[in-house]
Parts: structure tokens; sequence; C-alpha cells
DNA sequence: ACTCGGTCCTGAAGGC
DNA sequence: TGCCTTCAGGACCGAG
């Protein structure tokens, strides 16, 4: 369920623990996640400085020496939780946008303890998410990287370069958008509310969006992107939560998760389909 | 070249 | 109460 605003949250709440700072040791307690993990993982990282943590679509980049980094993708469960020693004892000290909630410690996959003092545990029940080692020369050589799409909020995404993308596609606009080839770092949340916000039919073929729909979904991608990152996130599970809740972005869902209620914009029915076996929420009366 | 559906995984939720 | 089925999701891969 991390989607981009949930990776940029998790990227924002790490990056004061893991840059600068050196891997000290690296636990790694199964030799798979989604894929296997990269051979020698641990003695490769050991000892080498992260330069910089950043994030493209919804992959988390470790830049740990000149032109090598770890490619970080949290699946669908991946968490990370963050303590630092104080004192005696390990003293949790969890950052707002990182996970409160560690998780079953059953699922805890891979432990980093940073030079800073920082322990980073990587949770993952199902395990959807992966990690691997890259030690090519820039993102367009990097396996996982060279093929995304244009960076959402970045000065390469516009009306023009998703129009574009779009031309000529036989597949509906949902199924185009979840691509990563087309836009990096939309999943099936950001999708449903992009496209109501742009009152598009997630059921428009691609090939059928003009110039003025572009527009309005490119500028629709990116206000719904922004004000989640905003909201730090939306669909981080915080399984101990009493109520359930999602993360507060939720809250703000017009049209994901809501079928049979009233569209908050004309009042329409929300309707569920299912497209390309996911599912798809979208107000019948709005958009076309 | 493009599109589609199956696959991986486990826990939550719903039905009986 | 407890077991069973279904669903959720991203990325990849093979089939058409």
């Amino acid at each position: 369920m991390p989607e981009l605003p949930e990776v940029e949250t998790v990227r924002r709440g790490l990056a004061p623990f893991m840059e600068g700072a050196r891997f000290t040791s690296v636990e790694v307690r199964r030799p798979d996640l989604r894929f296997p993990l990269p051979e020698r993982m641990a003695e490769r990282l050991t000892g080498r400085r992260v330069e910089r943590l950043r994030r493209r679509g919804k992959y988390i980049v470790c830049e740990y020496e000149l032109n090598r980094h770890a490619i970080i993708h949290l699946g669908m469960t991946g968490r990370f939780t963050v303590s630092v020693a104080e004192g005696g004892g390990q003293a949790p000290v969890f950052d707002r946008f990182v996970h409160a909630a560690g998780g079953d410690p059953a699922h805890d996959h891979i432990v980093f303890t940073m030079s800073n003092g920082a322990r980073i545990v990587f949770n993952d029940p199902r395990r959807f998410g992966f990690f691997d080692l890259c030690e090519a020369e820039g993102d367009d050589r990097c396996p996982h990287l060279y093929s995304l799409g244009p960076e959402p909020l970045s000065n390469s995404f516009s009306g023009p370069v998703l129009l574009a993308a779009l031309s000529g596609r036989r597949t509906p606009v949902k199924a185009a958008l979840l691509d990563q080839a087309v836009v990096a770092g939309l999943g099936n949340i950001y999708v449903c509310e992009a496209l109501h916000r742009a009152r598009i039919s997630p059921r428009r073929l691609s090939r059928d969006i003009g110039p003025a729909r572009a527009e309005r979904l490119y500028s629709s991608i990116v206000r719904v992107l922004t004000e989640a990152i905003e909201a730090g996130g939306s669909s981080i599970s915080d399984f101990a939560a009493a109520d359930g809740a999602l993360g507060y972005f939720q809250h703000n869902f017009a049209v994901y998760g809501r079928e049979g209620l009233p569209c908050p914009v004309c009042r329409g029915d929300v309707k569920r389909i299912v497209q390309s076996g996911r599912s798809t929420f979208y107000c019948t009366s709005c958009q076309r």
C-alpha cells in the first residue's frame, strides 16, 4: 500500500538517522523477501557511509558510496522502526513519520545498526518488499529505476508529458496510471483519487484522453500527492491502532474505499468496479 | 510492441 | 466460538 506519499514520509523519517552515518552492522535474518536478498549484503554494506537517502517513485534509494546505492521497496506491508540507544538502555525514539508500531518481531527481517547509535529494523509480514544493491552508475543503469516514468512532483512531469505517455494506449486510463513507466509512484489509492479530482472516468481509454483532460489529470496528480505528503501519508496502516485507521490523509479520500457513499463533490454514488483484478472506486456521475 | 492475467505472501475481515 | 474463504496490494513474467 505504500505509494509515493507514504514512501516519501518514510524516507523523511529515516533520513536523519541514516544520512552521514555508517552501517556498523547489518543483520539479515532470512535469505529472501519478495526476491532473494543480494549476495553478501551484510558484508557489502557494513562500514559504508550513507551519503544520501532519496526517493524515486515508490523506491527509497540509499546512496552509500559513490555510484553505489541500495534500493528499498516497501511492497505492501514493509515498515521501518527506528530506535536509538539512550543512557543505559534502548529507548525507542520514533519519528512521527516512521511507524510507531513495530509489528510482529517474527517479521523483523533486517536489522541495521548505524554508527550514530540508531537501530533500524525492517519489518514486512507479507514480504512483498525487497532490497537490492546496485553498483552501476546512474539511475538509468539500475534495473529497478531505469524504466520508471517521470517523477510526478518534478519539472519533468507536465500535462503534455502525461498526454504523450497516454496517447495510443488501448488500456483504460486507470490501468495506464498504475504503470510506473507512465508516471512513477502512483498506486491504486492515489490513481482513484486523482481521477476523481480530474473528473475522468477510470474506464476511459488512455488514447481518448485529450490535452484538456491530460492537463486536469496532471494537476490533480500533483495536488493529491502534495496534500498527502503534507498529511504524512495515508496508507501506512498501524495495526496496533484501536480503530485500525490508516493514517490521516485517509480521511480526505473522496472515493477510495467509499463504495455506496455519496461523492463529496456532487453527491452522486461512489461505485466499486474491478479493473485488471484491482478495485477501482469512482463517482459515476461526475467522472466522465 | 503491447496488453492481460496469474503469481507471490500473510493477516484482516466476513460468512456460516 | 472457530473454521473457512476472500481480499488487499506492486511488480514481474509468461501467454496471447
